[in-house]
DNA sequence: CACTTGACCTGTCCGC
DNA sequence: TGCGGACAGGTCAAGT
């Protein structure tokens, strides 16, 4: 579930616990986690520092000084926590939430630095991967060659998103929110938080909205990703930061996996369909379902 | 080309 | 209580 909020708050807490530390060892348990060769890993992973993390998308980047990258997607149940030299997370830790005692089952690559700090990727489904590039070739991967604008960019505005959803103007908005070559890093989340913000039902066509609702599922979705960000995230079952700790977007949630509870805005009965393939939260009042 | 569906995985939850 | 199956959702490959 880390979507860029998620992502962002990892990259926060990493961005001040990693540089300038320099790893010693790598280890993996599961090769598609960590799909390098082992030549390269040696050579440009081990005894290499950290100089800067960064988060593209939904990408998190992990720049050493080998000039190599460590490129990182937690997909839907990844998590990067580090803990420094002896301390744990087990019960009675104040960062204790949902990462006990690491490693544990879930521990796919552990990159242990030279004072005895680590870092580890758990991932639960096994769906994400630590891939090492060289870093003047990361943005050369398909993914970023194809990804869609940060929609946080200071230069990126309604009229933007309005021009790319519209190149995805026969499907259903919900799919083109969720498309990451209109718009990096909304997943199902934002989408349906956004959707309802600007009260627009996630099925309808993207080329029967107005101007005015382009304009308002931009506020909407610049509004909740802030707001996200702010609270550290979401954490609906896997989710922490770079501590262990959860988000706490979901105690603000509007209608995402509230389906049956009252809508905050005029206290309809929330419902859940499908809509793209996924689960899809909205309000049947707010968000009358657009003519077929 | 535009768009939709299935595969990748494991843990949890629901109904029988 | 145990067990099978549906479900969770980011991305890419394959299908329509």
């Amino acid at each position: 579930m880390p979507e860029l909020p998620e992502v962002e708050t990892v990259k926060i807490g990493l961005a001040r616990l990693l540089p300038g530390r320099q790893i010693a060892e790598v280890d993996f348990d599961w090769p598609k986690s960590f799909p390098n060769a082992p030549a390269d890993v040696q050579k440009f992973i081990i005894k290499a520092s950290v100089t800067e993390v960064k988060r593209r998308a939904k990408v998190l980047l992990i720049e050493l000084s080998s000039n190599y990258s460590l490129v990182i997607h937690l997909k839907m149940t990844g998590q990067l926590v580090f803990k420094g030299a002896g301390e744990r997370f087990g019960a009675g830790h104040p960062n204790a939430s949902l990462v006990g005692s690491l490693p544990d089952k879930s521990t796919r690559v552990t990159l242990t630095f030279t004072d005895n700090s680590r870092l580890f990727f758990n991932d639960q489904r096994k769906f994400g991967w630590v891939r090492l590039i060289p870093t003047p070739e990361v943005m050369n991967l398909d993914f970023f060659k194809k990804v869609g604008p940060e929609p946080l960019a200071a230069d990126f505005g309604w009229t933007d998103l309005c021009e790319r959803l519209l190149r995805r103007k026969n499907t259903s908005i919900k799919a083109a929110l969720l498309d990451q070559t209109v718009v990096a890093g909304v997943g199902n989340i934002y989408a349906d938080e956004s959707l309802w913000g600007a009260k627009i039902h996630p099925s309808t066509s993207v080329k029967n909205l107005s101007a005015r609702q382009f304009h308002e599922l931009y506020d909407e979705l610049v509004y909740v990703l802030r707001l996200a960000i702010e609270k550290g995230g979401s954490t609906d079952r896997n989710y922490v930061d770079a501590e262990g700790k959860k988000g706490s977007y979901m105690s603000f949630a509007r209608v995402f996996r509230r389906e049956g509870q009252s809508c905050p805005r005029c206290g309809s009965i929330i419902e859940k369909s499908r809509v793209a393939g996924r689960g899809t939260h909205f309000c049947p009042l707010c968000q009358p379902k657009p003519p077929l």
